[in-house]
DNA sequence: ACGCGTAGCGCG
DNA sequence: AAAGCGCGCTACGCGT
């Protein structure tokens, strides 16, 4: 069933020798051991790994990141595993494990993810063994080893078990280790990355790739213009201070020197300072130097960190890959006899919220494909635009502007949809914390909010209600945002598991990036169909695993493209 | 020299 | 039209 995979314990050893050695340990669903443990050295590690992998098997380790990698190298892929790392951050902050052993231990101990130099309160850690040979890794595997794996494994599951909802949470843990894998199969695979084209669109923007230290033509050409228009022959658009300065000498009363801000001036200086920023971005941010630091054999290989934020989504580190511009989307193309099939859920976020509040009302106007058209229909003459900003604001908590005028109205055409978020408003204003669906809970206030909302004095309440307020938002967006996070997680589980279920067909389809609500697959040009097929049935299959029978639906939009681009 | 906060903008 | 959530990255500019 499981079997904990950790480097060995002391009395483990096979001999005395410094060679880097893992241990295997059978356990059973309560972390007993039901065998002894075999160790062998890391040599053997992937031959040991693929002679016991099987439907069933449950790989427990403390990170994904310190083993999956190594054995994706050596061209092994497991079906399941239990993330104990992982684990543990969702069981440290979830309000349905809280009353438990396990649960009440992690509170007095302290956060990795916010303590971000754990070597304070720990004691130095021999250097994982994992190190060596077949596995390099960026994080050691925090020296924990087979027993106290297995003893933590233990501590997990019967948290589940006394937990106020062990279904859920089981649910939501598996779901996050099923995320870990496939973060870990996208990093192997990496996106198919034409640098060719790439560059073709810098140079048919920006001018050659100049020397280091200067600027493109255009670019040059642009500041040259902006110098004219400005009267002011020396500054340097690229200090926002210097910007803002010229600005206001040439007439621009600006408070920031920010795009949309800049848009509503006339002056000749705005069309050029606008294209001047624009450019300017494509070139720090995705320009030659990402390339050549990014894009190496035809592929862009960033590092992806499940459970990277607090909800529940996942974060991302090196070369932006949560961000790749629409610009440069271009360069994202399928290998020859292979095409890219894009997803995206049709509006996740406030569907989701349909589901929290058993709202039917607003379950009946995401009926069709458009929720968005739905709600404008029921409530906004029509007006699609009117109906979408008004929700965003709903989920997001503005009071102000447009969509702080149109929430009455949607307030009144969906009261059980529009409490769940009021609820956890009011709820992390007054210093609560509010859980997803699943059960993943959201940090409690830190010290200084709490001692920030103990002041009496007048001129110090109005900065502690301002920071009550801001929890009140995060709070209120938690319970949406982080619910439509492990729905998404729940649909790349069940499309992983579609892939697999028939490995020989499918072994050269893969998941090559997830944004959020979005899922892009390379696959042989062959199984396009069958694959986007997939896409759509795991959908339904996530909001059955997670709702059960609802009557809210989750469509997925799914299109077959050569370029990244054409996917909208 | 390096660390850090801020401004600005990219994505959902 | 331009506020209100979650992230990462770059450059600037200040501090040490």
């Amino acid at each position: 069933m499981y079997i904990v995979l950790a480097p060995p314990s002391n009395g483990q050893r096979i001999s005395a020798g410094g060679d880097a050695q893992a241990a295997f340990l059978p356990v059973d669903a309560a972390g007993a051991p039901t065998a002894d443990a075999i160790v062998v050295p890391v040599a053997q590690l992937g031959e040991t790994v693929r002679r016991m992998e099987q439907p069933g098997i449950r790989w427990v380790w403390d990170s994904t990141r310190s083993w999956y990698p190594g054995l994706l190298a050596a061209g092994i892929s497991v079906e399941r595993c239990h993330d104990v790392a992982l684990n543990r951050e969702i069981l440290r902050h979830s309000p349905s494990s809280s009353a438990t052993e396990y649960g009440s231990q992690l509170q007095s101990r302290p956060d990795e993810a916010e303590d971000a130099n754990p070597a304070r309160v720990l004691p130095p850690l021999a250097p994982s063994p994992l190190q060596e040979s077949l596995f390099e890794t960026t994080q050691p595997a925090a020296g924990a080893d087979v027993v106290e794996v297995s003893a933590e494994f233990a501590a997990q599951q019967r948290a589940v078990r006394d937990s106020d909802r062990p279904a859920q949470l089981a649910l939501l843990l598996a779901a996050e280790s099923a995320g870990a894998l496939i973060a870990a199969e996208m990093e192997h695979a990496g996106i198919p990355w034409r640098a060719d084209l790439h560059n073709e669109l810098l140079e048919s923007q920006l001018g050659p790739r100049p020397r280091d230290g200067h600027r493109p033509a255009e670019l040059e050409r642009l500041a040259g213009e902006l110098r004219t228009a400005l009267d002011n022959p020396r500054f340097n658009p690229d200090s926002p201070q210097e910007l803002l300065r010229a600005l206001h000498r040439a007439g621009i009363e600006v408070s920031s020197t920010r795009s949309w801000e800049l848009q509503r001036h006339n002056h000749p200086a705005i069309a050029p300072l606008l294209k001047y920023k624009k450019l300017s971005r494509l070139l720090t941010a995705n320009g030659w130097t990402w390339l050549d630091i990014w894009v190496h054999d035809g592929r862009f290989r960033p590092e992806y960190v499940v459970g990277g934020s607090m909800s529940g989504r996942w974060a991302s580190r090196g070369g932006g890959a949560l961000q790749i511009p629409h610009q440069v989307r271009d360069a994202v193309r399928a290998d020859t006899g292979y095409t890219l099939i894009v997803a995206d859920a049709a509006q996740l976020e406030p569907r989701v919220l349909a589901v929290l509040g058993r709202d039917s009302a607003l379950a009946a106007a995401g009926r069709g494909l458009d929720l968005y058209q739905g709600i404008a229909d029921q409530g906004f003459g029509g007006d699609r635009a009117k109906a979408k900003v008004a929700m965003l604001g709903a989920m997001y908590g503005a009071t102000t502007g447009e969509s702080g005028r149109l929430m009455p109205q949607l307030t009144r055409t969906y009261p059980q949809a529009i409490s769940v978020v009021e609820t956890a408003a009011r709820t992390g204003e007054a210093g609560g914390v509010v859980a997803s669906f699943l059960g993943r809970g959201c940090p409690p206030p830190s010290e200084r909010w709490l001692s920030a909302q103990q002041t009496s004095s007048a001129a110090e309440q109005q900065r502690a209600d301002s920071l009550a307020r801001s929890r009140g938002r995060f709070t209120r967006n938690f319970v949406v945002q982080a619910t439509a996070a492990e729905w998404a997680l729940c649909w790349l589980a069940e499309l992983r598991r579609r892939l697999r279920a028939n490995t020989a067909d499918y072994a050269s389809a893969h998941i090559i990036f997830f944004l959020h609500d979005e899922v892009m697959l390379h696959a042989p040009r062959e199984l396009a169909d069958q694959v986007s097929a997939m896409v759509t049935e795991a959908a339904r299959a996530a909001a059955q695993l997670m709702f059960g029978e609802i009557p809210v639906e989750f469509p997925v939009n799914v299109v077959v493209v050569d370029s990244y681009a054409d996917a909208k």
